[in-house]
DNA sequence: GTGAAAGCGCTAACAG
DNA sequence: CTGTTAGCGCTTTCAC
């Protein structure tokens, strides 16, 4: 009785349209009952709706002002399935995002979301853990989105090489290896220099520099912005104390830590928020106080990071300002604008308890 | 050029059937290639997809096995323009949510993404502040939903109003006082009922509801399940010892409680997580001990409670398991198939360190 | 059991 | 500047 809801509004679409003059719920108004209405074509109607090719202005307030009054919304599934577009947008965020980055992500999708609704389009979330990226292929598959936004915080290589495999148009968040892919992200080498020569401004000289898998290119221009950092104070007459590679578990920062703390470091630069979570646990175990005996700064920021006793100085991007950038660009690649091959958003450096 | 994707299709599609019998992309595959390789009509083809109407189990298998080695997918968005469906829903979630409610919110996607892709919908976002539901209005104005999942820990009102005015099939998260919307939430007086009961099982005698606003019927629930957990222990010989109502700022809380402290009771009983955190920091700058001086427990459970010092003991509701019934509540909502106006989910009870 | 034909609501040649 | 026409890919009568 309710799920035959064509013939319903079928049987009330010729009351609709001339007993009430006014706006009404108009949920299953075409551009036919526009036209037939006012006596013009369903091509016409298209025309003042979609504003292309030329109208005479009196047709067009004529129409616009009976689609206001009556209150119109186009069918964007038929509008899709006759210029076969969606104007949605897949978002992919990882299952089991690490603690410190729910925040982020619920701010990305808060940013995502205002940024495509201002244009029109609209986000599908499509939750993938590891390589399993079936319900990205669904939706792909099925026709139901434009284009796709990996925020690659895991390992989606797949998803990526299935999207290139499809054509379909995406951007990923961050550094990827993979230069032919559209990146959104902050410039991480020039951030991590600029942060290092702030620590070094304020008289720090002695730093280890606590690095994770060195195969991923963010960390190896992350080591770039340290090491630039280093040859352009004061004339490069300064050297890093030391530099740790693949500190990828509790157990390697463990195993490593003693060592590097015996070389006395005034700071400890961790390249991301989970190298540094493990590092200010450890700390904590051989109490050390920060910043008195030890100062920490991390180049990439979390809730783990802002949250801490005391919290951390790092390099901050803010998922906002990430999102909105990466869904103009998203959109912008979809509608066939040219975008370059790699945007950068603005980085910030939060100064906090950690260093003095 | 790259624009005029239908041309290219009909250029590329039929080499692609011919040269390769083996799988591929397939992208734009349509019944009616099917039905034209096999010799048979597109009306068998739709029937053996759909599974509906009477076809030879020959046919129905060679069909099927056509598909299945050329990857065809069908086309969701004219499936959905003739069947007037989208296979979408969109799930509604507040923009600010409280601090403590972010990873509720994170779960709750992750658990609403899995259930409803198993039955082959998407999840379309819509972050809504306050009276704002632009977002919502203009998806289901342009038909790109099915229905809709209101998380109502924000005023939504509007939406729901909104959503019954355009017929469009929702379920509410939480117990709201309109007895016709479709709800899904624990039972809220059972549980604080339970709980109560339990706190008195340990010896203690002298308990303090904290309320927020009375106008709500989920508190009015909760205090329900309180008195009903005295009335019936020990064959009703106890009393409460006391119970305020709208605490609902900082404020409230700092200038009714020393009263409530002078009556030294054992325990106070908070309506929910944000009333608690509040109590909690008042009870810190007075320096009471939790749970030695006094214990606490809260009738909603969050984030905020569960990483206290020391965590407070709540009632719970898992959100994974919230979102799964609530998801498979609106499909069956959308299907056309019965569902009871209101559907209770599990709660649990967290039993932590600040009861002893 | 199967097929032909008529749409769903919108877009986009092409012709006036 | 406007209308005619032919689809987009799938569903659904209705007839065989």
């Amino acid at each position: 009785m309710v799920y035959r809801l064509r013939y319903n509004h079928a049987t009330l679409k010729e009351h609709m349209v001339s007993e009430t003059a006014t706006a009404r719920a108009a949920s299953s108004l075409t551009i036919a009952d526009i036209a037939r209405e006012l006596g013009v074509s369903k091509t016409t109607v298209t025309r003042v709706i979609s504003g292309k090719g030329r109208i005479s202005d009196e047709t067009r307030v004529r129409v616009q002002s009976w689609i206001r009054r009556h209150n119109y919304t186009p069918n964007t599934i038929a509008r899709g399935l006759a210029s076969n577009r969606t104007f949605n947008v897949a978002v992919v965020i990882p299952k089991d995002a690490d603690k410190g980055d729910v925040p982020f992500f619920q701010n990305f999708l808060v940013g995502i979301s205002e940024t495509i609704a201002r244009r029109g389009y609209d986000a599908l979330l499509a939750i993938e853990s590891g390589d399993d990226i079936s319900t990205l292929e669904r939706m792909v598959r099925n026709h139901k989105v434009d284009g796709v936004l990996l925020t690659r915080l895991i390992e989606d290589d797949w998803a990526a090489q299935f999207l290139a495999k499809e054509k379909v148009p995406f951007v990923v968040l961050g550094t990827s290896a993979d230069e032919s892919l559209c990146q959104v992200d902050s410039d991480q080498t020039e951030g991590c220099c600029e942060l290092t020569t702030q620590v070094l401004e304020k008289g720090c000289r002695r730093m280890v520099l606590l690095g994770g898998d060195k195969r991923h290119l963010v960390n190896r221009r992350r080591y770039d912005g340290f090491e630039k950092a280093f040859a352009t104070f004061e004339n490069g007459k300064l050297e890093t104390l030391d530099v740790l590679w693949n500190l990828n578990d509790a157990d390697a920062v463990n195993e490593k830590l003693p060592e590097v703390m015996k070389k006395t470091p005034q700071c400890l630069v961790c390249m991301d928020d989970v190298i540094c979570a493990r590092v200010l646990l450890y700390l904590k175990q051989k109490e050390y106080q920060i910043p008195e005996d030890i100062q920490i700064v991390s180049f990439y920021d979390s809730s783990l990071l802002e949250n801490n006793t005391p919290p951390v100085t790092a390099l901050s991007v803010s998922a906002s300002e990430l999102s909105r950038t990466a869904g103009n660009v998203l959109l912008d690649l979809i509608e066939g604008k040219s975008v370059p091959q790699q945007t950068k958003v603005a980085y910030q450096i939060k100064v906090r308890d950690s260093t003095c």
